[in-house]
This record gives C-alpha cells, structure tokens and sequence, in this order.
DNA sequence: AGTTGTGTTGAAGA
DNA sequence: ATCTTCAACACAAC
C-alpha cells in the first residue's frame, strides 16, 4: 500500500529518470482511471508534453508538463509505476516478469529529444482504483481534494507546534485515526500509523485529550523516524507496492506490528494484538503500549 | 468452491 | 456537522 514513504521513492525515481522526457503517446486499457477527460482527449492533450519535474503531497503525485500542464496520480491501493527503457535493461536484477508488476493498463510512450532514449512509463494497478487526472497546474492545485489536504507529514511546515494545533481540535478523537487522516496530516496510512503508535508506545485506541505532552512529543518524533527510516528503506512492499524498476521496498523485513498479530513481540515478547479502528486493522502490543 | 480479508478515498446514508 | 457504511475492484488465503 503505498503511503507517504512509498511515494516519495516513486518520485525521487520518476525525478533522476523521466525529467526532460516528452511524452510522444499514451495507451490504456482502463480509461475509466482517467477522472475528467476521455481517453481521446487524454491522449491528445498529453502529446508532445516535456516532463518538467516531479513531485507529491501526502501520497499524492504531481507530473508537472510543459504548458503549464500537470499530470495528477493516486496510486490508491495497489497502483505502481514502472520505467521500462527500450535501450537498456535494469542494472538490477529485472523484476518486471513477476505477477504484481504484469497488471499494466496504462503506458506513457516516452522519448528524449535527441531520440536517444525510449522509456515507457507503465502503469501496473491490480484492483484499478487508481486515479489520473490531467489539467492546468492551477487547476489541479484547486481540486477540492487537494485543497484540503492537510499538512504533509515529512514537510518543514510539520512542526511540533502545528501537531499540537492540529491535536487541539481533534480532543475527542482517537490518535489512531488522527494519524490516518489526509486532511488533518497527509502522509500517513494503515501500516505506518501502527508502527509510529508502537515506536511511540502509545495505544492507538487513545483519546487525544488522555494524551500527555510527553506522549506528544513522542508521536510527533516518531513520525518523523519512522517515515524517515522507511524512505531510506526504498517503503515497505507488503503486498503490491514495487518501486519503478518493480523491486520491493525492505521496511517490510523491519515491521514490528504491522500484521504481527499472533506473533511475539519484538521488545518484549507479548503477543500482538490487532483491533479494528475506522473499518481497517490496527496491531499494538498491549505491553509495550499505554 | 464459496467466503472473507485486504486498504485508499469519495460518496452516500444516518 | 459528524460519524458510519459502502462501493470502486481483483486476488490470495482459508
């Protein structure tokens, strides 16, 4: 599932290998992912664009084009993207045969000036929830559901000072669905929330106001870890998340509670648990979080 | 072989 | 307003 972490390694990858491409064609087999235009239209108006630069809020990911242009892409659950170069393989071991990367219903025919360089940018989405949205850069900046995001979990503007403003008017919430929520804090879903509660030994079935400053102080720096920690680690493949040359992310192999339960856990030996918390799991240890 | 779990987000229902 | 449920969709696991 790929949350903030996860996208950041998308866009730091799109950013070193697709700047400076230009987009010459564009197929799909699921036009339904794209949300305010017809394929057709899709395709025409994407045509001859230059990839300027590439960046995200929360796990949100803008394309930005030439003309003032902006390619807009959740990956939702199971969306990855994949750089496939016609002119030389992966240095890597290639990932691009396995089964969670074989889903692919969108491709970007890309293609530097001098020629050079064919790339396709595909798009492998299991489940198809994923959503591009194509527009004026202005416009997508005024899509209602980015205007409302919240703060960007690994941005400077996320300071202790904006947590506790943001806990403030949530006092009858509980931190475990906080942390969740996109528009109070972007960034942040199922798998990282547990880890950042455990790191923090904190219940996720807390209320805000039972919060001590100590205990806030406490989530507030484990966010910044635990993000921090799984960027390094390439994000956490799960289930479906590949980076763009298909590999797995390794913060799965450091998981502590994320689907653990029935397992010891890791500091102290105690089984853990898993609740429901906002119609998803939540796994804590009941030990080492209060 | 049918049922269930999986989790992001937006929309619909209460 | 605010909380809860559902729907989008496909597959693995039971």
């Amino acid at each position: 599932m790929p949350e903030l972490p996860e996208v950041q390694t998308v866009v730091n990858d799109l950013n070193e290998k697709i700047v400076g491409h230009t987009v010459i064609d564009f197929w799909s087999d699921w036009p339904k992912a794209i949300k305010n235009k017809s394929l057709k239209n899709f395709q025409k108006e994407i045509q001859d664009r230059k990839i300027l630069n590439v960046r995200r809020i929360g796990k949100n990911i803008f394309i930005d084009l030439s003309g003032k242009k902006t390619l807009y892409i959740h990956l939702k659950m199971t969306g990855h993207l994949l750089i496939k170069s016609k002119n030389h393989e992966p240095k890597t071991k290639n990932y691009f045969g396995d089964k969670v990367n074989s889903y692919v219903h969108h491709i970007w025919y890309l293609q530097t000036k001098n020629h050079k360089l064919q790339t396709n940018l595909e798009f492998s989405d299991v489940r198809k929830f994923a959503k591009i949205v194509l527009d004026d850069t202005q416009k997508i900046a005024k899509l209602p559901e980015i205007e409302k995001l919240g703060v960007d979990a690994m941005s400077p503007e996320f300071s202790f000072k904006k947590f506790t403003e943001i806990l403030n008017k949530k006092k009858d919430k509980l931190i475990g669905l906080v942390l969740m929520e996109q528009e109070l804090i972007s960034g942040i879903g199922n798998i990282y929330r547990s880890e950042i509660l455990f790191e923090s030994e904190v219940l996720p079935q807390r209320k805000i106001s039972s919060l001590s400053l100590e205990e806030k102080k406490n989530i507030y720096k484990n966010i910044k870890k635990v993000l921090n920690k799984a960027i390094k680690m390439r994000g956490t493949s799960d289930s479906d998340y590949r980076d763009t040359n298909g590999a797995p992310g390794n913060f799965q192999k450091v998981l502590k509670v994320y689907r653990k339960a029935g397992k010891k856990c890791s500091r102290c030996g105690t089984i853990i648990k898993r609740m429901t918390l906002g119609q998803r799991s939540v796994f804590y240890c009941p030990k080492c979080q209060k």
